[in-house]
DNA sequence: CAGTGGTCTAGACCACAAC
DNA sequence: TTGTGGTCTAGACCACTGC
């Protein structure tokens, strides 16, 4: 009875450690590409064995928070392209190996939320966003046109169209200090409406795959909505399941 | 240098452990649904401490090949619905739960393989495979027509139409002891031909999600390529980035 | 060489299920 | 009560990195 109620579930205590570390890493006393203290020292300070505290390190690495090299230490995971690449975008050409898009921003500017933005990024429909239109290339082929909202309150002062950079998720963390950790992508096969049909130059009426995408920061809020068109002549996107 | 050459690769035990177990798996001595030894019970026969033991069988658990329970023991896994639906099976409706589909075989015949159905099965050109056609409801709408492509040395004496089940991993399981273990999804956009609007009852050039499969079983072998044609209108494949 | 993460061990205790 | 998996501890040794 100490901080939860409900049916007082049993929690490990690798998770308290867990949550414990998360809050370094959400409160940002922990910054991407940091090295954090040794499995050592923090089994001193938290008063635990090095066993419970490599427990909690071996979760989060595997969500993809913290690199660990070994003889080195363990690192807060950076929102670099390859990281980005390899964990939020499933688009690869059909032949040759995935490289990041090069995106050029086509609009961007603040309004007021749909019903729907307002759903899917927990807002009250009429809560200011901003919403940025960009299309992004793939060996020099325009392939992709995608609509961004982010709820306007965490993202102050956002820069102007020819400051957003490829790797969006980059600035989300630097500027901001928002780390995104994880998202949910809903996939259907649409026709090309005339903007996507001006956009990627091709008729309208072409199944184009759609991706509706939400993701979330460490402490799991919605934190953009994205929707991308995308045109799958030559390119596919890949899922492996275990 | 006992059996590995290259460059020596360090192995931890724990691996060795994991090979060990999955061979059982693999010979059909722990047969789906079956009760393994305990950790203590398995310690003691491979002469390893049973934290060793625990990490191996950890690993099969985080691949789906083991189920385990507290209280009552490790069991193989098995290729029920629920399972099935869970872990290969991406498409939901827009509202509402997942839900397994119900399949019609419309043709089942053998023939031989094409240049792409050999190279994705690791075949040879011209090899006998099964080509199974068949069409799914999602309710009570038909939503997929599917062509399944099997190595027929793999699948002998297959069986005909009306006795293919919905679950066709589980006939996989239980007729021939194969485990799908794995699959890698390749997605596009494509638009309906004439083929898939009589299957699915929409007009030609519908667009629609076209899903590629190759699963693989326990080693890691190509058994099975599926194609299917998707119409997304009122369901989505979904997919969690972590 | 010292310091880090990675592996392995042995033993204790907890939570859960079945009898 | 017994047996299972799940957690936690403490300590040893291995493999890798950088000085």
């Amino acid at each position: 009875m100490t901080d939860e109620n409900k049916v007082m579930e049993y929690k490990p205590l690798y998770a308290h450690i867990r949550d414990e570390l998360v809050r370094h890493l959400v409160d940002g006393s922990w910054a991407p590409g940091m090295l954090i203290p040794s499995e050592m020292e923090l089994a001193r300070r938290m008063k635990v064995s090095q066993g419970t505290v490599r427990k909690a390190l071996d979760t989060m690495t595997a969500d993809n928070l913290l690199v660990r090299k070994q003889g080195k230490g363990t690192f807060v995971a950076e929102p670099e392209d390859s990281r980005i690449l390899f964990q939020f975008f499933r688009l690869v050409p059909d032949d040759g190996p995935s490289v990041f898009p090069q995106s050029t921003v086509i609009d961007s500017e603040t309004g007021a939320a749909s019903a729907e933005e307002a759903s899917a990024l927990e807002l009250t429909a009429g809560d200011p966003v901003r919403r940025i239109l960009r299309i992004r290339r793939l060996a020099e082929r325009c392939v992709l046109s995608e609509t961004l909202c982010l709820p306007a309150g965490r993202f102050c002062d956002f820069p102007a169209h020819d400051q957003i950079p490829n790797n969006i998720y980059q600035l989300f963390s630097t500027r901001w200090g928002i780390t995104i950790a994880q998202a949910e992508e809903r996939l259907k096969a649409i026709p090309a409406g005339e903007e996507d049909a001006r956009l990627l130059s091709c008729p309208v009426g072409t199944p184009l795959l759609r991706i509706h995408r939400i993701a979330r920061d460490l402490e799991g809020k919605a934190v953009e909505l994205r929707v991308s068109h995308c045109l799958t002549e030559s390119i596919h996107y890949a899922v492996n399941l275990r």
